[in-house]
DNA sequence: GTCCATGCAAACGATTTGCATGCGT
DNA sequence: ACGCATGCAAATCGTTTGCATGGAC
C-alpha cells in the first residue's frame, strides 16, 4: 500500500527529480485543487512551509513542466494555470463563477471530428468550452 | 466607396473611440498580419510613426479589446496574440513552423457536437488544433 | 565530498500609471 | 476652450538569475 507521498515521490524520482518536501506539497496542492496559478500555489505552500521562496515555486513549476509531470493551461482572461492531469481532456468553464472542470474525452473521436471538418490531420488539441454551471443557473 | 481608413475609422467611432492615426495603423497591422503580439505591433508601428510610445500600444490594445474590436488569443507556449477577427473560428497551429491560420466553422455544428458529448449546453468555445502544415511536411 | 534544491536579493522584462503637452472638434 | 490621446518617465508587477548555504546520497 503506497501512501500519497510515496506515490508523488515516485512520480518525481521516475523523472529524475528529487522528492523534496516543497515539491511534494506543491504537487499535492495542484492535484487537490485542479487548476491553480502561481500566486495560489505560493500562498498555499506558505501555510505549510512559511519560509518558502517565490523563486522556488517558479523554478519547481518549470522543472515539473519540463519533466511532463504538470501542464500549463492557457485560457483567455485567465492567468496561466497548472494541472497534474496529463491525459487528454477538455476544459469546461462556467461563464459566471469561472469554475473550471475537466472533461475526459475520447481523443481519437475528437481528432477524427476535426480532421474531417478541416481536411487536415489533427495531431492534438486545446479545447475550452464555456457554459453556465448548475449552481449558477439559479 | 469607402477607403480602408474610412472603414477602420468608422469601426472605431461606432464604439465611441477617436480615430487617431496610431489606432488606424494599429488596426491595419492586426488585420493584415493576423495574429500579432505587442512587440510586433510596436515594431511595425514605429516604421510609420517613429515617435510612437510603447505605452500607447498597450493602452490602445486594451481599449480596442474592451470595445470588442480586437480579441486576445491564448495558446500555450505563445505570448498573448491579438486578432481583429470577431466571428467565431478556430485556430490551426503548425507544430513545426508555428504558423497560425484561422479556420471558419459552423458555430452551431461545433456547439451541438460538444453539447452532445458533455451533456451540457455549450455557449461558446476556444479551440486550437495542432497539425503539420504542407510546407513543413517535407 | 559532491550534487542539487533552497531562500534571499538583485536583476530583468513586461506592463501600467501619472503627468505635461498638443491635437481635433 | 475642452476633452481625449499621446509620449515620456517613473513606478509597478511578474519572473528569472546568481549566489551562498545546507541537506541527501
Amino acid at each position: 500500500m503506497l501512501t500519497k507521498n510515496d506515490r508523488l515521490g515516485k512520480k518525481l524520482k521516475d523523472r529524475g527529480l528529487k522528492a523534496t518536501p516543497q515539491r511534494l506539497i506543491l504537487l499535492n496542492i495542484i492535484e487537490e485543487c485542479g487548476h491553480v496559478d502561481i500566486e495560489f500555489l505560493y500562498k498555499r505552500l506558505k501555510e505549510t512551509i512559511p519560509t518558502i521562496s517565490i523563486s522556488t515555486v517558479y523554478n519547481n513549476v518549470k522543472k515539473l513542466q519540463d519533466a511532463g509531470i504538470i501542464k500549463e493551461v492557457s485560457i483567455s482572461a485567465f492567468k496561466p494555470l497548472y494541472e497534474t492531469n496529463i491525459s487528454e481532456h477538455i476544459h469546461l468553464v462556467c461563464i459566471k463563477c469561472r469554475k473550471i472542470i475537466d472533461f475526459y474525452v475520447d481523443k481519437e473521436e475528437i481528432k477524427k471530428f476535426f480532421s474531417s471538418i478541416t481536411k487536415k490531420e489533427i495531431l492534438s488539441f486545446e479545447i475550452t468550452l464555456f457554459y453556465l454551471c448548475e449552481e449558477c443557473k439559479d
